[in-house]
DNA sequence: TATGAATGAGCGTTCATTCAT
DNA sequence: GATGAATGAACGCTCATTCAT
């Protein structure tokens, strides 16, 4: 432990806040976002019921802001792992591979942002979801720059590859985290489809 | 009374039943299955609320039932189409382009199978969803005898691929669907997205 | 019992509304509006909750509905008997005097006019409350044409005679209401107003 | 500093309880007791929520405390100005007037005390409101007063008349007050409520 | 005294489902 | 079979009140 600064005073609020959004990505994870429950989250949040709606409007609103949370969570550490390498392809495998490993980290988070994104139309239609927009952006832009670059190949727009690809490695995430981890290797998957994609599955005519 | 055919047994009945299929399929893809009403999709059906209590026992078997028939019928109609071709990479671009095709021609059925397909773990995980293990197996099949035939490459599983193809059309087509159909030309995209997982998307070098 | 007529086949309908405006109308004098569950007024009424939804549109609904269903018998019955006479001075005297006597049978819809309608700005300000708009224009053109006849004195207007009359005769019916009609015959106070009003409380001069 | 009166004591406190009955006097004006929030009081007044329950143990009783203070200036104002006339017939005319000149002077004040008063059969049954007792009793002695100085007929029950008396001028003191004050001149209804009381509404006939 | 974050009981309303007709 | 009025369990949310600081 280190030395306690000012910001250690009142943890309770901030605290608070995460425990109920840490609670709530259980409990929509393990119900889903229409059938869990608020008094539920707020059980497991160690919190009064009352209390969610000091820090979130409604439920709707909680759940909108775990999507924020957690997306902006995510884009950060892939930004990260993605600038640390160079060319284009190099940085598809290291998105695939980071996005499965964080889902691996966090199976809750992968099992929200995966089945209640899509969730209801109320979300899709309703709610801009910022953040996925920046998710898929970050994606497209480095299919555009290997483009740009001649590494990639330009038969594809940018924004087509960076929606397959994204819903290739997340339907193999879903399909991990729905048979409960134990039914593949969801980093060598993720590996594999790299490899697809880059190289083709088609096999090389020519020895 | 005329000769009765087998199909005549329950006209009345059989009409009713398919007349709340196609209610419940516009109900569901118009607000998401938990926001959608019973008394609605009865309304648009045509028939009263209980009505729909006599052909379903309930409206988690409604959606169900509505899987399975709309399921059943992609899959015959895509079984169809990628028979009549003979290679494994012609069948992939042809199974690709015609579940485009078909989402094209029932926007209803894609936002329904898309969206509510992963919709809450209740149907993830309580419910087996046969008819989607068909679909998946089918395009599994695909690869698996490609690879056999060597005309695809074995570095990765077949179902991972299969997993990974669907993903990456069904994130097309939920993005067309939600861009209302007028974002980009997804029979377009399908065809690139072929080309993309055949060819790879990494430029050859030298050849 | 008599012979069922037609309107016996579903008296359910109108019944139950009507059993449902009867229960309001006791728990509303019980408890005031905002005290009053809904609950209650369900199982006074002999029904389920959900059903009073069926019939009114929310508890707002169905206070307001209640006060158009006995206003406007109340001014049937006010109609009725204050054309039974000819001159003002007598109209005016019966109209106090049956308004205390509507009273005097139905208790508890004095108690909710009387409390209720003046209750919160919600319906004081929001809602224009039309039948007892009608009910003081009918006191005021009784006013207004004894004054054209010059039966009364037309030295205050007649509105504002009405209102006056109107909380007067309403201020003694709430006295006796809360007095658990114990404390004074209202009957006769109603009487005594309409004398005093008429002939004026200053003792007159000798003639 | 300076020398301390009594007053001084509790300064802060005695002024902190004055502007939380100032803030709930506008604030039950503007919304009605149920539907006015403790915390919007609060705010008003520029204390914290829980500083409200070292001056009042409810919101019950602070409603029940506005009363009583607003009751008893009203009481000692009209005592005051009564007490400068003589005669029953001026007494009554100075005292509707001067209701109606305290009202238009606070219409807050009004509208709770007119409204709020009847409000609940909760505060009407179970609250004996021993100020508006005082209210109501001055206004009937000043009538048997009257009575027995041979100034006012004594046809009528000093305290039926003081009931009706005030339920008239409170009744015009209310639609003025929801008219937005701007309907007509309530000083001037006032007088002509007086005469109309003390002379009688009927037109006498020759002398 | 004063604060205001936290509490949690309480309720209006919805809607899938039933069943008498 | 078909109806649709009736049901009543279930839940998100509010807000008066408390109490640790």
């Amino acid at each position: 432990m280190t030395v306690h600064s000012a910001s250690d005073r009142k943890p309770a609020g901030g605290d608070k806040r995460e425990r109920i959004l840490d609670s709530a990505e259980r409990v929509f994870a393990r119900h889903g976002f229409y059938t869990a429950r608020v008094a539920e989250i707020a059980r497991e949040a160690g919190v009064a019921d009352g209390t969610i709606y000091l820090y979130f409007k409604s439920k709707d609103d909680l759940l909108i802001s775990l999507f924020e949370s957690r997306m902006e969570r995510l884009n950060t550490q892939l930004q990260e792992k993605v600038g640390a390498v160079d060319s284009a392809p190099e940085k598809i495998c290291v998105f695939l591979n980071s996005y499965a490993a964080l889902a691996k980290q966090h199976p809750h988070v992968a099992e929200v942002l995966t089945i209640e994104l899509r969730q209801s139309s109320k979300f899709m239609k309703e709610y801009a979801n910022p953040r996925f927009g920046d998710f898929l952006r970050m994606l497209a832009r480095i299919v555009e720059d290997g483009q740009k670059a001649g590494e990639l190949d330009d038969g594809i727009p940018a924004l087509v590859a960076a929606r397959a690809l994204f819903g290739a490695i997340d339907e193999l995430v879903l399909a991990w985290v729905l048979g409960g981890g134990e039914k593949f290797d969801i980093l060598r998957a993720a590996d594999q489809l790299g490899a697809m994609t880059l190289r083709g599955l088609e096999k090389r005519r020519q020895p």
